[in-house]
DNA sequence: AATCTTTACGCAATCGTTGTCGGGAACGTT
DNA sequence: AACGTTCCCGACAACGATTGCGTAAAGATT
């Protein structure tokens, strides 16, 4: 008993004001929340004893009895990329500043385990979930089923056109019909692509602005060019080698932080030449890009931005709560292509 | 009302359970638990119709009752630092296999916002709070309320003296040793020491290290080769410039992923060569350091071991909960020296 | 047959907070 | 004097789950 008086965490409840001013917590808590039903000598008494033993909320007996928490879920796929760690930046100076927590989730591009994550952003009542999907998703129903619930949802970079819901993305088109066009532009002809799992929107868009940059230069597509990878560790490896080997190309187009430095770590491996004998650009926020050897060259994301711009919607949507009639929004960021000397002009 | 009924998530609850059966509350309670005093054929009906509708507990309706959540915190100074985002995947790891979640949150070195993180995760009511200290905090208060509130605490990578708690570190002592003694073998006299703000227990431990590989080696101490640096960003690469104009090093070791970028730019920005002029080694976990240009040495942190262990010192400390007589623990996870072109013998 | 045990379940309190209802006191109105 | 208002505040239920206690029915013991 007396162990136990130790240990508890004396967290001070408005029970404890209503005991100590002879009050009932009815009026405590009306007092508290500045009630014009209640004196305002008696207000005041409440406000500065509860400012007096730091009495502040139970969020928890709020959650419960309201069915709300005043925190959002975002699940990404790996904190340790770059462009989420960033995004999730930009989704907690929104969030913060409007009063909500920001929960974190990594998939680690598993399906299963964001269908984990699903169930516990549920479970933990956050009311409104943003989420970049892994690249196993192929099946969205666990997302439906936060819609069927009415929880608010928004879809960030990696989004998907099995759900209808709001969206923000980067103009992956846009962003890789610059890097084509510019290494068009520099004189390739032979321009492999290597890139995340087909499944992805991601890829898609690329892939279509890839696409489209050729047939603006009427280079002829070649799907030998198109490499799709997983997540594997030597996978990209692999690729770059048997590519260089079969189908020579002289200027790659990667996208991805790791997909783009474990193909230029491929590339050195071999001692083939930066730019001189593939030119190289990757899609990717890392941060280091200019200090690499050669210096890389990159579609760059605004991931803070899309962060931002994905739980400013997802807010919007948790307080207007017009649930009916509401329209999708797709928001798309427009990327910026920075050149360095992995794809300079040989 | 009716709009109601369709927006409400529809989670079922127990209640709903024992209705459909026609039991009470606590019968299912205890059924679902697998009491003993529930008759086989009741427990089986409640546990078949639970799995039919998909019922889980609230979590949070356990956290009010429990007065704890099954969640533990996590307070780092930026979720984008590799060294940190790598420590969170080793604490989840053992989290989730240990049936506990993990509540991320960012100082972003301000401590004021370290603060606030724990008002946060005080009032979350989770069972216990690993942290890694920002670059500002000195005071430690906020940490021995925790621990006056009885909440187990593990502080992991910055520490501080300060506190009586968990501890785990990589060995930094041992780790900024072997990278002096490196520099000193490979023929270096005038090796600099750019490190982070003095306050933080990794600065001290390897400005130690570094010390004493001097001391080692009978290589006078002069304490303008050794500069502090703040979070700004253009902090790291004046001093660099005044240190090369003024101090004419012949070798630099920095500490923190950051710092090693910021001065490896810095560095390159004038021309200098690496290693021939100047010899560069950092306290990083980069995980691109074998791309820089020149390839960059670096003693590397076990960051994924560290989360680990701290991890599993907390959880050990929360489900023990030997608050009395408890003995607090300092682990230290050995560092690894990694040579590459930036320091190579000249 | 009377009593005790065991089995199997329900009632009610609890966690911290808020909302609904209701009511006493003081005042004004007729 | 009787009634209506207004002002303040308290009692109670509710959110979802657990748990100590109570107890009816059935079986076992004497």
């Amino acid at each position: 008993m007396y162990f136990n008086k130790i240990c508890i965490l004396e967290t001070i409840t408005i029970k404890d004001i209503a005991k100590a001013l002879n009050l009932s917590t009815s009026t405590v808590s009306r007092a508290l929340r500045g009630s014009y039903e209640i004196n305002a000598e008696t207000k005041r008494l409440v406000m500065e004893y509860a400012e007096k033993v730091h009495y502040s909320p139970n969020p928890i007996a709020l959650s419960l009895k309201e069915n709300k928490s005043k925190a959002i879920g975002v699940i990404v796929p790996e904190i340790a990329n770059h462009f989420f760690s960033q995004a999730i930046n930009g989704i907690e100076a929104i969030a913060y500043s409007r009063g909500y927590h920001v929960v974190i989730f990594q998939s680690h591009e598993s399906y299963e385990r964001e269908v984990i994550n699903i169930k516990h952003i549920i479970a933990r009542k956050v009311d409104g979930l943003l989420i970049s999907l892994s690249g196993q998703t192929n099946d969205v129903s666990h997302l439906q089923e936060i819609q069927r619930k009415g929880l608010p949802l928004v879809l960030f970079d990696r989004v998907s056109d099995k759900i209808e819901a709001h969206k923000v993305t980067a103009d992956n088109f846009d962003g890789a019909f610059k890097a084509t066009e510019h290494l068009i532009l520099s004189g390739r002809k032979r321009i492999a692509h290597i890139t995340s799992p087909s499944l992805l929107s991601i890829t898609q868009e690329r892939l279509a602005g890839y696409r489209a940059a050729l047939e603006k230069y009427q280079i002829q597509y070649d799907e030998t060019l198109v490499k799709y990878c997983g997540f594997g560790m030597e996978e990209a490896k692999k690729l770059v080698y048997e590519m260089i080997e079969n189908q020579k190309p002289d200027a790659i187009f990667t996208t991805s932080d790791r997909l783009a430095l474990d193909c230029f770590s491929a590339i050195k491996e071999k001692n083939i030449l930066m730019p001189n004998d593939v030119a190289f650009i990757g899609f990717t926020n890392l941060k280091v890009a200019y200090l690499l050897d050669p210096s890389l060259s990159t579609v760059v994301q605004p991931a803070f931005e899309i962060g931002q711009a994905a739980a400013e919607l997802l807010l919007d949507s948790i307080e207007k709560k017009q649930t009916n009639g509401e329209q999708f929004r797709a928001i798309k960021i427009p990327t910026e292509l920075v050149i360095r000397n992995s794809s300079k002009i040989s």
